[in-house]
DNA sequence: CGTTGAACCGTTACCGGTTCAACGGTGCCGTAAT
C-alpha cells in the first residue's frame, strides 16, 4: 500500500466518514502525480469523492465546471456538511456581494472548492481571478455534456481547454457515468487532455430488464403506456420527447389512478423543485418528463424507465435508463416507438449553417491584430453569443481558424475554406442522423437487447443475456452474435472502407456489422456484402 | 420532417376541400421592466 494511498484514505476517513473503493483510489492516486484522470462510473458509486479527496491533499484551489446550478448548490451543501475547506460557488444567481466574497475566500485560501459554469470560464473576468488563483485541479463534472452538448447547445463546453491552460494548465479530471468509446474520445480531445489514466466501471446492469414494444399510432401508444405504467411496481418515470407529452402523459396516468406530475424546462422554478421533491419524497409515483429531468437525480428505488418514444440517441436512452433499479433490484426499461417517430428527433437535433454568419467570425478572426480571444471575436460580431461561438467552433473543426494553447484564434484559411466549413457541417449532420439510426436498430432488433446496447459501449457479452424481450421471445439466440475470437471484425476493431473510409466496429451480430466512421457516422453493414466485395479491411 | 389547426374559398351551408404558417429539447447569462 502506498504513502498517497494511506493519505487519501486517512483524508476520506477523518473528514468525510467513508471508506474508499479501489476504483476510486485508482481515479485518485494520479491526480496526486499531476496526472489527467477520466472516470466513468455509474452515479452513485462515489464519483464526487474522486475530487472532494485530493482537493485535501492539494495545494491550491480545485475549479469545479459543473452544467447546473441546482448541482452546484447541491454539491456546495454535501461539502459545508463535511470537515473540509469552504466551498463555494460564482454564478449569475449570486448578488455581487456574494461573488466578491468567494474570490475573497478563494484568494485567501479559506475556500478549496470553487463551483463555476463553463459560461463563467468563457469571461474574461472569471479567468484572471482563476489565474490569480491558481488552482491544482480542474474537474469536469457531468463531462459528457462536452459532448452533448458543446456541439451546439452549450458552446462553451467546447473552449474549457483553453480555459484551463490560461489556469495554469493544472492536471483535468472529467466525470461521468455515460460515455461509450466515441464519446470519451470527444471529451478527452475537447478538454486538451494529456494521455489521461481511464478508469472506467462495468456498464452492464443486469438488474435492469430490457424491452422494445412498436405501436400502430398515439391512440394505441397512450392506452399502452398508461396500462403498462399502471401495472407496474413504482416509483418510475415516463421520458417523453415533448413539453405537451410531458403534460398529457402525465393528465393521462392520474386518469388512471397513478399519482403522476408532469417536469420539462416550460415549467416554473418553483412547479420543477415542487414536481422533483415530491417525487424524492415518494409523495408521487410517477414523473412524466422531458430530458430536462434527472442530472442529478440519484433515488435508489425507481422500479421502471418507460420511454413514450425514442431518444436522439443510444447514449441518451441509456444514460436515462440508467436512473432505474440503482438499489440492485429488478428494474425495467421499456421503449415504445413507431417509425414516425425518428422525423422528431431529426428536427430536434439538426442544426442549421448559416453562411453569411460563419464567414462573419472567420473574417473578425483574420482581421483582428494578433490572436484574438474568443470573448474578443464574439464583441465585433452581430450575432448573440451562443450563434458566434457555435460558428467558431465550426470553423476550428474545419480546420480554417486554429487556437493556441492560451485559446487566441489565428486565420488559416486554405484553398477552399467555404468547402471545407460545409464539408464539416455536412459530417456532424451525418453523425448526429447516424446515431438516431443506432436508436431504431436497438428498437427494432431480434438479437439480444443487452448485447446490443453493451456492444455500442464497447463491451461484448459473450451470450445473450436471457433478461430482455428478444431472449425472452426466442429471437435472440437466432440472432447471437459470433464470439469474437471467431471473427476479424471484432468490437474496437480499427476498419477501413473502401467508400466510407477509416471508423471501428462498434457492434457485431451474426448478419451485420455496426461500425462508427470519421465521415458518415453510424453504419450498419451486411456481413454477406462485407465479404462478398471486401468493403472493410482491418486499418491502423 | 411532417403534423396540426387556423384561415380561406366557393358558394350561400355551418360544409368540404385547400393552403400555409407554426410547432417540436436541453441552461447558462445579463438586461429590461416592475
Amino acid at each position: 500500500m502506498s504513502h498517497e494511498t494511506d493519505r487519501l484514505e486517512h483524508v476520506a476517513e477523518s473528514s468525510f466518514g467513508w471508506s474508499l473503493k479501489p476504483e476510486q483510489l485508482a481515479a485518485m492516486e494520479p491526480l496526486l502525480h499531476g496526472h489527467d484522470v477520466l472516470a466513468v462510473m455509474p452515479t452513485g458509486s462515489g464519483k464526487s469523492a474522486i475530487y472532494q479527496v485530493p482537493t485535501v491533499l492539494l495545494d491550491g484551489p480545485t475549479v469545479v465546471v459543473s452544467p447546473l446550478l441546482a448541482l452546484q448548490r447541491d454539491q456546495l451543501e454535501h461539502l459545508d456538511d463535511a470537515d473540509v475547506p469552504d466551498a463555494v460557488a460564482v454564478n449569475s444567481a449570486q448578488r455581487s456581494g456574494e461573488e466578491r466574497q468567494a474570490w475573497r475566500s478563494v484568494r485567501s485560501g479559506d475556500a478549496e472548492y470553487l463551483f463555476l459554469s463553463p459560461e463563467q470560464l468563457a469571461k474574461e473576468d472569471t479567468l484572471a481571478e482563476l489565474r490569480r488563483a491558481a488552482p491544482t485541479l480542474v474537474v469536469v463534472d457531468e463531462a459528457h455534456c462536452v459532448s452533448d452538448w458543446g456541439h451546439d447547445f452549450r458552446p462553451d463546453y467546447l473552449r474549457l481547454r483553453h480555459a484551463v491552460e490560461r489556469m495554469g494548465r493544472p492536471p483535468v479530471l472529467a466525470l461521468t457515468a455515460t460515455a461509450g468509446g466515441p464519446v470519451r474520445d470527444d471529451i478527452v480531445e475537447h478538454l486538451g487532455m494529456r494521455d489521461p489514466v481511464r478508469v472506467v466501471t462495468g456498464f452492464d446492469r443486469p438488474n435492469l430488464h430490457l424491452a422494445a414494444t412498436r405501436v400502430a399510432d398515439d391512440d394505441r401508444r397512450r392506452e399502452l403506456v398508461c396500462a403498462w405504467v399502471s401495472d407496474a411496481a413504482k416509483p418510475g418515470l415516463v421520458y417523453t420527447p415533448t413539453r405537451a407529452d410531458a403534460e398529457a402523459f402525465a393528465e393521462a396516468l392520474t386518469e388512471v389512478g397513478v399519482r403522476a406530475v408532469a417536469f420539462h424546462a416550460g415549467m416554473k422554478a418553483k412547479d420543477r423543485r415542487r414536481a422533483q421533491d415530491a417525487f424524492m419524497n415518494d409523495e408521487v409515483e410517477v414523473v412524466a418528463a422531458t430530458s430536462a429531468f434527472g442530472m442529478g437525480i440519484d433515488k435508489p428505488d425507481v422500479r421502471f424507465v418507460v420511454h413514450t418514444a425514442p431518444t436522439d440517441s443510444l447514449d441518451s436512452y441509456y444514460q436515462q435508463i440508467g436512473r432505474a433499479g440503482r438499489d440492485g433490484e429488478r428494474a425495467d426499461a421499456l421503449l415504445v416507438h413507431r417509425p414516425e417517430d425518428y422525423r422528431l428527433q431529426r428536427f430536434l437535433t439538426s442544426r442549421s449553417l448559416d453562411v453569411d454568419k460563419v464567414g462573419e467570425v472567420a473574417e473578425a478572426v483574420r482581421e483582428h491584430d494578433g490572436t484574438p480571444s474568443p470573448s474578443e471575436i464574439d464583441d465585433e460580431v452581430e450575432q448573440s453569443h451562443r450563434s458566434a461561438m457555435n460558428n467558431l467552433n465550426l470553423l476550428e473543426e474545419a480546420g480554417v481558424v486554429e487556437a493556441d494553447e492560451r485559446g487566441g484564434f489565428t486565420y488559416r484559411g486554405g484553398d477552399s475554406p467555404r468547402e471545407d466549413v460545409e464539408r464539416e457541417f455536412e459530417r456532424q449532420r451525418q453523425l448526429d442522423r447516424s446515431r438516431i439510426e443506432v436508436l431504431r436498430e436497438y428498437a427494432e432488433t431480434r438479437s439480444c437487447r443487452r448485447q446490443f446496447l453493451l456492444g455500442y459501449f464497447g463491451e461484448s457479452l459473450d451470450e445473450p443475456c436471457g433478461f430482455c424481450d428478444t431472449c425472452e421471445q426466442g429471437t435472440a439466440r437466432k440472432h447471437a452474435p459470433p464470439r469474437d475470437e471467431d471473427t476479424e471484425f471484432g468490437v474496437d476493431t480499427p476498419v477501413r472502407h473502401t467508400e466510407w473510409g477509416p471508423g471501428v466496429v462498434v457492434n457485431h451480430e451474426a448478419d451485420r456489422l455496426t461500425v462508427l466512421f470519421d465521415e458518415v457516422g453510424y453504419r450498419t453493414l451486411s456481413l454477406a456484402a462485407v465479404r462478398e466485395n471486401d468493403l472493410l479491411t482491418p486499418d491502423r
